[in-house]
DNA sequence: GTGAAAGCGCTAACAC
DNA sequence: GTGTTAGCGCTTTCAC
């Protein structure tokens, strides 16, 4: 080791590390010397000694959806400020794949794991993660009778909003766009959605709700169901950004338009929903803030705080544009 | 050790490492006890011995951005599929930080560095990688001088067949929304617009050019700037997805029309550029592809390929849309 | 304040 | 085929 240029191993160790005890001159010679040969430390025998390894696994959806896109980036900010780098595991929404990935990053010994879980239900791989002794933190989904850290955004309160506004608007049948009701946020946001419509007097037709993944794709082929139906709603509801635009495309395909043939409100902002024309009313998250909220909270454990499990709901905010009718 | 359950440790280590001569009776219990026990290889210790922790590291300008986004999606997938994982990295665009970034996941000893380089001409931050003995590969953008594998775009083609496209109606005079000509990619795409301007026996004037920050807001005020001008360009050429956005909404808020009172052409496809009005029409690039392709040459390269340096250029697209004027 | 030595959990020779 | 043994590059007692 480069120590030995100067002094022994021990005392380099510890000047490079920053602990333990060293007098201000061999500290100085060390770190010299260190700098001559280009010394990088070697973080894997770190690792293996002192148990952390410095890395953060984080297991989505898909990194390619701008909404975890940009909660990576609000985590990897955090976490990245105390260290930490981030290993990325992409589930693609399907259980199997998130329990390799999980166990891909156990494998590696991360500090800690943050998981946007595919399910709500089925937890069990997760729950396996507890002997592990290192903290988890669920990330915009939670999972049925798991008593873990969570941070998530008021899913049911936004979708509340949503549908109160197409209310306002004299729309009783409201179609709704959405994706598997396993995925936890997912299916608040059907609960917030029947509640609006039973606070109303209006009973919840099943029917009106169109299924199908969570991809552009997925939400043009549900939107389409709606649409072709002959009592054809006059109101969407869409539950994630991807397949908002695959919504959007299929209304314009059917030679509808917004508000006029079919008025919207769409869950999760984006960029281009100002962009086109009408501009889209949305429920808005913050999605940076979700991430760096995750990343607070795991450093919080990372750091030794052994309090019960949080579980914290982000606001959401329904911005009015004008794909609902004349005024939103 | 879990092996001890049963038989000796080199005996299940190679049982369960899958290495070595192991007789099939041993295997089965070592298989077994390991079952039993939940028994989690310890990476760490592995990498120490082995010198391989099966991590790729990748440092983008930013994951958020929805073409790094993509890329690092094709790359993940083919990567993970040969049992590595991503460490993934944001620079920010900023050289210093793109120092650091790399300097930590050297520091985790990652088997293979992926980067997409904030400066075309600074890379000695990069050089120092070749004693490391690791594969480099840079992503999307090169750096003079520098000898390693790369995987890129056909930047100057693609703007070139964009331009040419503008200037079959009739324009002569083309503003570009772009950010720093430091960016390979982007000086190769303004490499691509002046000899495209030249080859028609247009001199280009260097205050049509218009630079920010590869953002939105940067997109935003450059393309004020052009069209602030008393003699405003009739057409805009937009570098990059984020300033494409930008650069539309400016567009807007001048009250102008689009392809009326300004031609637009922007490089790299997103989704709303089919969704808004008119439609834009783009430079489109491989983008998962690029991902794919980066991931190949890395696997390569890890597999023991130690052939002379690639570098790949990977053919652009021109999508005619509506927004340079009737039929295009 | 500093050095010697043990050992983190594995792999890789090398004997048997 | 299987066991023994020696490290990988660090951190961490424990003497001095």
């Amino acid at each position: 080791m480069a120590a030995r240029a100067e002094v022994s191993q021990a005392t380099a160790a510890r000047a490079l590390g920053g602990y333990g005890y060293v007098g201000a001159a061999s500290r100085r010679a060390v770190l010299d010397a260190a700098q001559e040969l280009g010394y990088r430390p070697n973080n894997v025998a770190r690792a293996l000694v002192s148990g952390s390894t410095r890395t953060i696994g984080l297991v989505v959806g898909d990194i390619e959806n701008p909404f975890f896109a940009a909660a990576a980036r609000g985590l990897a900010d955090v976490v990245e400020e105390e260290g930490y780098t981030l290993l990325l595991a992409n589930s693609d929404e399907d259980l199997e794949r998130e329990r390799r990935a999980i166990d891909v990053l156990r494998t590696q010994l991360v500090d800690g794991l943050v998981v946007a879980p595919v399910s709500g239900n089925d937890g069990d791989h997760l729950r396996v993660l507890e002997s592990d002794n290192r903290p988890l933190v669920l990330m915009d989904r939670a999972i049925r009778g798991l008593q873990v850290d969570a941070v998530m955004v008021d899913n049911a309160g936004g979708a509340r909003t949503a549908i109160e506004h197409l209310l306002k608007f004299g729309h009783d049948r409201i179609g709704v766009v959405s994706d598997a009701d396993e995925i936890s946020s997912t299916a608040e946001r059907l609960r917030g959605y029947r509640k609006a419509l039973r606070d109303a007097g209006i009973e919840p037709d099943p029917g009106l709700v169109s299924v199908g993944p969570s991809t552009r794709a997925g939400g043009y082929d549900a939107a389409r169901v709606l649409l072709e139906r002959p009592d054809r709603p006059r109101a969407l509801f869409t539950l994630n950004n991807f397949m908002t635009a695959g919504a959007v495309r299929a209304i314009r395909d059917f030679g509808l338009r917004i508000p006029d043939d079919v008025a919207l409100v769409a869950f999760d902002e984006l960029e281009w929903t100002t962009l086109v024309d009408p501009p889209i009313t949305v429920v808005a998250q913050p999605v940076a803030e979700l991430g760096r909220a995750v990343g607070a909270r795991l450093l919080a454990r990372l750091r030794g705080d052994d309090s019960t499990p949080k579980r914290t709901r982000l606001r959401t905010e329904l911005i009015v544009r004008s794909s609902c009718g004349p005024g939103g």
